[in-house]
DNA sequence: CTCATTATTTGATGTAGATCAAAACCGGCG
DNA sequence: CGCCGGTTTTGATCTACATCAAATAATGAG
């Protein structure tokens, strides 16, 4: 955390309150944009012809670096912008009365944060940042004007949508009929995929959060969570060491998840 | 069911193949449109201007019965339209191999369904009618041209795709977090709005979907349903005879979802 | 009206995973 | 190098809800 900037947000508490680098806030190396990111092929841009994403690097010029446990937008927050996960790793949670934290989703590097508080103009959860990251802010107004003379990102911007819809749905069934055991398979597969499709290896990676916040996002405690990890490492399924994953059996977790 | 239609979809079962009235696939009475629907203010139209609205009236001509217990569309389908219930009530769920089915959503008049579908361009989920229902069919991309050309309506399928994944995000965190207790008492009054705001009241409902459906729902079984039923009918909450629910106490409810 | 079928209720018992508790580990810092 | 807070692991016990079982009520066909 020594050289973390100072989150932009202000409702965080100021644990660096004291840091001798005032830092300003930044657009951070504006100079970098959709048609030179390497995430192109997986963020908003995916599909879109040069020219067309040309246009969409006039909207999101603005990048924003958010420290590790520091928010990206808070709950109730007015909403006016996307947020793609340049680099790092976020949750989105929400916190009700008597604190509790429920967290509602992982977002990782080419994934696109606040979908949902475009119909009521307001955020609904927290985001906050896994380690020290960086996001892409795409002005939502202008997205949106872009989109009417664009038909291919209108049509993404559908998709994006739709497969979040998706996506939520498969969760709900993970939640709603799954064993524990199934639903940590599960977890694990689905980020797999996730980095996979980054062009990371898929067979072994580095989890970005606590047990607990796994536990949390699944319905399970962190204790199951431990002992399901040491369980699938026994059966050969996994080699895990604090938190580096490697797959030894893929084949296994996707029997367990039954698929 | 004596006086069902035919299913119009061909796959399942011809229950009620001896009927006597052999009924058309007639564009059921084609001459209603959005203009002069009575859910005008909750469906797809909502908050679109007159001119806007006959726009889409000439989209959402053709309209389709589906007996009770008829599947709309079925997983794996090809996605090419859009559906809004105009009058009965749907289930939506997934069969696992292995025959386990498991509901992710219901849905009342003047909800859309099929939203999920559009990044795959598959119906990832069997639509099941409840009760006999009619719905209006939305051929998607001709929506999706006309909301090129009418920026309202692409605000507002904008924001009802958002709304979808906020409310299933919800429904994650219910299942992710929540005593069986709080469930049901979440899925009560979450029934009770969708009715109010349909201008029925609020307080006093029919469930159109039996006590499995809902366990199903809310991953929990039918018996653990309807022991809480009865509990909630001894503590003064609701008044429950078979599928009548009345509330006797919204307040107790909310309390315990503890909000 | 009557039977067959399906939906609902209620009771008795079992279990997956929560909770409580404590030890082991790890990274950062003085 | 050794202490300290946070994370992870492992064990012992408890409980909310599932499962199994059976009686009862509603629905619809004939």
């Amino acid at each position: 955390m020594l050289n973390a900037a100072i989150p932009h947000n202000t409702r965080i508490v100021p644990i660096l309150a004291v840091s001798t680098f005032p830092q300003p806030i930044r657009p951070a190396r504006s100079g970098v944009c959709c048609g030179s990111c390497c995430l192109q092929e997986v963020c908003l841009p995916c599909g879109l012809s040069a020219a067309n994403v040309s246009q969409l690097d006039q909207l999101a010029t603005v990048k924003r670096r958010v420290a590790r446990g520091a928010a990206l937008y808070r709950s109730s927050d007015a909403f006016d912008a996307l947020y793609a996960v340049r680099s790092g790793a976020f949750k989105t949670m929400s916190i009700s009365r008597g604190g509790v934290e429920k967290i509602t989703g992982f977002h990782l590097p080419g994934e696109l944060m606040g979908l949902d508080a475009i119909n009521t103009e307001r955020h609904n959860y927290d985001a906050v940042a896994l380690e020290d990251s960086e996001v892409c802010v795409i002005p939502f107004a202008k997205l949106q004007a872009l989109a009417l003379r664009i038909p291919e990102l209108q049509h993404q911007l559908f998709r994006l949508l739709s497969r979040d819809i998706a996506r939520d749905q498969g969760l709900m069934l993970l939640l709603g009929s799954m064993t524990a055991e199934q639903r940590l398979a599960a977890f694990l597969l689905s980020l797999s995929r996730r980095y996979e499709r980054l062009g990371y290896a898929g067979d072994c990676f580095n989890l970005r959060m606590t047990r607990e916040d796994i536990g949390n996002y699944l319905g399970l405690t962190m204790e199951t969570v431990s002992r399901l990890m040491s369980k699938f490492q026994r059966q050969g399924l996994i080699a895990a060491q604090h938190r580096e994953i490697e797959f030894k059996n893929p084949g296994g977790l996707m029997e367990l998840v039954g698929h």
